[in-house]
DNA sequence: ATGAACATCCCCCGTTCGGGGAAGAGAAAT
DNA sequence: ATTTCTCTTCCCCGAACGGGGGATGTTCAT
């Protein structure tokens, strides 16, 4: 079996630290490697600590949980962060979310759903709770329905064109599509050609208006 | 006990269609409305099958899943459409998403996991696997800490960033700016690790929100 | 049937990028 | 007065990119 998942805490509870401590370290498979009470501490233990997942709540005394996971993300590009909070506030789970959090649960969770999304986190997933679900799903729905100016391009050539504007470099576009790096290239071409540009940068610009 | 959940599949597969209609009539608690083989006679059917929830497939002969949730979302704004699809293909999932989706889920599901996400998504949440729940948190990661994107850039990097978006190599930014290529590189690395983006083009959508 | 448009794949070659460092000068904050 | 921040310049190197060729297959309308 694989070594124990390596878990952190942060949370400024005593009662509900130490708890959630040797809950984890009970369970097989798990390892608590650090409970830190504060944003502050944490930054300067987790280094040391190698943790696979820390677990982080929002509420913290000076700095918040948010804005620990945005320097963590710096500090320690590979680590998970689960947000572990009691409130539901859409504000919170946004600005967590996109400063890197990967996962989102409330307080209340029952402990062997905890250890899955902890599971589930290592494993590359995203807990979080049905109603955070329907949040984070809901603000995809406001910002959808776009006109979709289309130009000249054909269906292909624009599904490509909007894998670029998200960032993604050709090798990574080539395999979300299943297809080649060569023609990956080819479509970009024929976009560049199309819209007058010369470089993935302006062509992403104009495609986003 | 609750009135039955009332489904609704749209597939065209015709094994998979009669396997999940009977499926879910045989589960206590679930109904099936109705099984479409097309977006088409699903768009005319589905206004009398008065269904909570949809399953439908992505891959459709003519109209996609996608554009018949588009068209759903305007004909019963009410319905629950969850996405059922082999392939998790991360285009298709935000265009689903976009488009009215609440929930995604792979073909490959387990049968129990599959009615539990139906009284999910009509329960409000948004039904997802792991790895979809995946793609989804890190879109947030991509669009970053957007309330004050440009807020710890310093001047000149703003300055530099934005004649980036208008498409400029780094060549040309250098002669506009009469600074050095060396310089506008530095500036562009410090862009890139403050906007936690790999590449010009992630940067300047970042910037252009 | 004959194109035209689309999607797919392949090669070469020079340029551009992005990440890793290092470091100096001035200004602002402490 | 010392530190910190910003702007500036420079180097190396491997990966990514863009432009130039050419090629095969499908589909669809003429």
């Amino acid at each position: 079996m694989n070594p124990s998942i390596r878990v952190a805490l942060v949370e400024d509870n005593l009662r509900l630290r130490l708890q959630l401590s040797e809950f984890i370290d009970s369970s097989p498979g798990f390892e608590c490697v650090g409970a830190f009470a504060n944003a502050e501490t944490a930054l300067l233990g987790l280094p040391s600590a190698a943790a696979d997942v820390v677990l982080m709540d929002i509420e913290l005394p000076k700095m918040s949980g948010v804005d620990c996971v945005a320097r963590l993300r710096d500090l320690l590009p590979d680590i998970r962060v689960v947000m572990l909070t009691v409130y539901d506030n859409s504000e919170h789970i946004f600005r967590a979310l996109e400063n890197g959090a990967s996962g989102y649960l409330l307080k209340r969770t029952p402990p062997a759903e905890l250890l899955r999304s902890i599971q589930d986190v290592r494993g590359g997933g995203a807990p979080m709770n049905s109603h955070i679900a329907r949040l984070v799903v809901q603000s995809f729905h406001r910002r959808g329905a776009s006109p979709s100016p289309a130009e000249n391009l054909t269906p292909r050539e624009e599904e490509v064109l909007r894998l670029v504007a998200r960032g993604l470099i050709n090798k990574e576009i080539a395999e979300e599509l299943g297809i080649t790096l060569e023609t990956v290239r080819q479509h970009l071409k024929n976009c560049y050609a199309k819209l007058h540009v010369r470089s993935r940068t302006e062509a992403a610009m104009k495609l986003m208006r």
